[in-house]
DNA sequence: GCACGAACGCACAGATCGTTGCGTTAGCTT
DNA sequence: AAGCTAACGCAACGATCTGTGCGTTCGTGC
């Protein structure tokens, strides 16, 4: 490499950093995330390697090591792209009728044996971005959901107070115990947290 | 290789399987735990392979290869060693007592980054069995303290509920945000559980 | 359209990893 | 104290991974 720039990365694979987003980019970009989750789900385990991704993506080994420079990366932008938006926050009229749908799709999504798989990888390769990558956006739709009860005039929880009884079991039972809630377990979540 | 046996490496590592648990074995594993521990706090992410824990613990890496076969299993062993024990069951008279100081314990625990990233680390390796060796007996220590409780004549809570309201806590923001939990918080989760 | 340059493909090389066969050390048994 | 054998050290190999330089393709702006 030349002398100045440490490494010829175009910086974050995720965002368009305003270079070039276009066509190409973007289709090696889904070839190489659809290439992760399914070796993911056909429990490779240690050979998820970035020469193993790129031959199963149909793209050259030399683009990841360019693009991600590593598999953390690689399984913390995956698991970004993978968790924001897979849950969408519901508007029912009510914080546990809202709560309720939502900790069951959550549920719902972390009982999906790939996810946990990309979870799973992530922590251990991303190390604290991979963690965050995992939890995406909840927190702030947990927040959303809660203010907008409050703006309703209803009594809320904190936000904390709700992450804990929450997100807190389901990723607990998701990762470290083989069984993850069912939807109608999630539900009782939420009536343990809202007064009756 | 011979041609019956799949590989020369002698069962399971942790428990002496009756052949020659003898002095240097214990040395060798007593090392090779701790040049894991060492590299995890070093944050060399990656660059935990065999032949670099082998060179830290200054043995030879033929050894780990046919002692644990990968950094996954390895890394489940030294889980499994760090997590059996770490806190113990304490007797206070009184269910919220006990719970209150437990917790307050394993938030401790789980407030060192050594452990974080040896958990991360595990999880991303072992897969299931190493996302086992990450609860260690915690839920059993749980069992044991409700049940005593319960022979006091006490009302109490089932495990599974109180594994929801402490260990999915506990854990989800050690793991996922970067922020664990105070032994007062860890405290107040006791509160929120039993009946005031 | 046309030129520019970012991103990709390709080939090659150095480094590291995973495995095997064999000799040596050192617990364990009697 | 002497033998047995599990466990370790050693050396070498093939396979795989990581990184670089250079030519080519194809989005993007003029």
């Amino acid at each position: 490499m030349a002398a100045s720039t440490p490494v010829t990365r175009p910086r974050t694979p995720g965002a368009a950093t305003g270079s070039r987003p276009g066509g190409r980019s973007a289709r090696v970009r889904a070839a190489v995330h659809r290439a992760v989750e399914e070796l993911l789900a056909e429990e490779v385990g240690d050979a998820l390697t970035i020469p193993v991704v790129a031959a199963r993506a149909g793209v050259h080994a030399t683009t990841l090591y360019r693009r991600w420079g590593s598999v953390g990366e690689l399984l913390a932008d995956v698991a970004t792209s993978r968790f924001s938006g897979d849950v969408v926050v519901p508007d029912t009229g009510s914080l546990r009728g809202d709560l309720q749908r939502w900790a069951a799709d959550v549920a719902t999504d972390l009982a999906d044996p790939d996810v946990l798989a990309l979870m799973r990888a992530t922590l251990g390769a991303g190390g604290e971005q991979g963690a965050c990558a995992c939890r995406g956006d909840r927190e702030d739709q947990l927040a959303a959901m809660i203010e907008r009860e409050r703006a309703r005039g209803g009594a809320v929880p904190t936000v904390e107070r709700a992450a804990d009884a929450l997100l807190g079991p389901l990723y607990y039972r998701a990762i470290f115990t083989g069984e993850p809630g069912s939807p109608e377990w999630a539900r009782g979540l939420v009536d343990l947290l809202l007064p009756a």
